[in-house]
DNA sequence: CCACAACATGGGAACGTTCCCATAAACGCC
DNA sequence: GGCGTTTATGGGAACGTTCCCATGTTGTGG
């Protein structure tokens, strides 16, 4: 059981002044006698007082929380956009409530409930690799509850969004392995319900198009992004009459498994394949050859989806507008091209 | 601004019944006819009426969140522990408040008053690696809200701690190195403040003795864990008269980046030395060689963790003993050595 | 010296729950 | 049929704030 807890009120009574003076003291309200400000403030340190969230939040009906729901945070990408995330949130004096959808359609839909549960006061939100159903999020726009997409957004809602450029980040990506001599390059790309795989697998086939290169379907694959499959699908692309002789994948972890794959296959890289990713992820400059990847700005990427988000939290439903922010790319050209 | 809720008084007053009886249905108490908890249920399900825990909160003065301070979140060992806390603790009905200190004392101070602030009902800690004052943890005992350490621990206060046995572990990687031929093994080590440099010491030490093996002090280093300057003090190393055949690191990232930097002069991993690190981070096995190491139960232990914190929130203060838990760790031997 | 503004303070409702206590009805039981 | 017991319900305080409104007190200009 907890202890008594000092609150305005013991404050008050021991001042023999009343429990709204000593409010106005803490939220530096200015029609205050500089001397019972100076009493209430001495008296409050010296008590340890701290202020009671619990009731501030449930008096202001705010809970000066965000959430965030991401699928995963183990490849770094994630914890990087949190981070820039938090800055900005609390900064703002906003507290972060993380969640983990796991990649699982159900987990997602728990966690918004949770999340509607503690009126968080706006919810970031990337989508998991199964979610075709966006009926658990629309009930934060029903609500009035602000949302942010940021990287896999939802093409159905009219709401802020925060993605990279993937169709220009892709295009660059495939243009360089043409310049640097390509003629068969494959593309392992992620399920065909998330936008980011659309936009990328179009960059792919632009980028082919402009140089005049076939497009080949046999080289072209999508997967469930579940890691283990990597092996399977690159198995069958080298196994083709005619392999491939670069590969551009879905985003760096695809890349790491992939590379594993060819290089136990005895392949070099990038002689014999050339590999590109996506993403940078923590790992890219670990393996060998170090690979080249097309840099999101993760940091900036969360500090801008917050910055969204708290824009709407500060005004008025009614002047909402479904920003849509596409933040640049860089490509890393390293040694596995 | 917010449009109205729907709250338990909505309910009550359209079914001409008192909000008493609609907390009741609501809160599963047994006291009520089955004709008023149908008709409640039925409407609650009709307005879509949401629970508003910033109530409940108040009123329960719990927060039914725990706070989890860790120095950073991008290489993958904190997210990880993080994972297994979250499960255990959302399956008890619990939020997690995730700050990261950034390895910043300050950092970690204001996050300490953010969980007070916000009435967690508990608290993990992981120290930075430049924590030496403890008073804004202990304010948390002082406060009657229990706190337990994992991974960095503080040796000051008398509470709960999950720890992996760093001493057996590092021996182990000694051990290891010694029995594969090793004949000066060097250890970079972390700040001598953090009682996981202080073990894994030890436990490199005692390795040397058992095995007769001088124990050199020009082979042992400490750092601040600043990943920048590891390069520097493997320079040294390398440029010693007699240069180490072999490397034990606080870590794993830092053994990448010894890698890299050893890799980079030409020398032979592991033949002309060997890298052993601790953590067994993701990277990992994509760093080439793959990396030996000493792998932690990241995961055991955030659940371990997760499940001591509940088990004081959910008992008298007087009934809190400072459980010291020690996981047992896995050398995994890969190419480095 | 009086009217009126500016300042300092107090009182109390409100936020949405839970929970204790009271009350009324229904139900045996001898 | 009266009495104690159970069952279903209502009333209202409490959690710790904030904020509106009221009240008193001081100061200022004509």
């Amino acid at each position: 059981m907890k202890k008594h807890q000092i609150t305005i009120v013991d404050i008050a009574r021991q001042l023999n002044i009343s429990k709204s003076t000593v409010s106005r003291v803490l939220t530096g309200h200015p029609s205050v006698s500089e001397k019972t400000k100076e009493a209430v403030l001495k008296l409050a340190n010296e008590l340890d007082y701290q202020r009671n969230m619990l009731a501030i939040n449930l008096m202001s009906s705010q809970s000066h929380t965000i959430g965030i729901i991401v699928p995963e945070f183990v490849t770094s990408f994630f914890p990087m956009v949190i981070m820039g995330a938090q800055e900005v949130a609390s900064q703002a004096g906003y507290n972060v409530l993380i969640s983990q959808s796991n990649e699982s359609y159900e987990t997602e839909v728990a966690n918004a409930k949770v999340m509607l549960d503690n009126r968080v006061d706006g919810v970031l939100v990337s989508l998991t690799r199964e979610t075709r159903n966006y009926d658990h999020l629309k009930v934060f726009q029903r609500k009035g509850i602000p949302i942010v997409f940021f990287n896999r957004v939802c093409d159905d809602m009219q709401v802020p969004k925060v993605v990279v450029d993937d169709y220009e980040g892709a295009f660059k990506a495939v243009e360089h392995l043409i310049l640097t001599g390509r003629k068969r390059i494959a593309h392992l790309g992620g399920p065909t319900s998330l936008h980011i795989s659309k936009k990328r697998l179009e960059g792919y086939k632009d980028a082919l198009r402009k140089y005049n290169q076939p497009i080949d379907p046999g080289l072209i694959l999508d997967y469930d992004l579940n890691l283990d499959k990597v092996k399977i699908y690159i198995k069958h692309l080298l196994d083709l009459p005619e392999p491939p002789d670069a590969l551009f994948t879905i985003n760096d972890p695809t890349a790491f498994e992939a590379m594993i794959f060819i290089k136990a296959k005895g392949l070099k890289i990038p002689e014999e394949i050339a590999v590109v990713g996506f993403s940078n992820n923590y790992g890219s400059t670990l393996i060998e050859p170090r690979l080249t990847t097309v840099a999101q700005p993760t940091h900036e990427i969360g500090q801008v989806a917050a910055r969204l988000l708290l824009d709407q939290i500060n005004s008025d439903a009614s002047e909402w507008k479904p920003i849509y922010r596409v933040l640049k790319t860089e490509l890393l050209v390293r040694g596995s091209s």
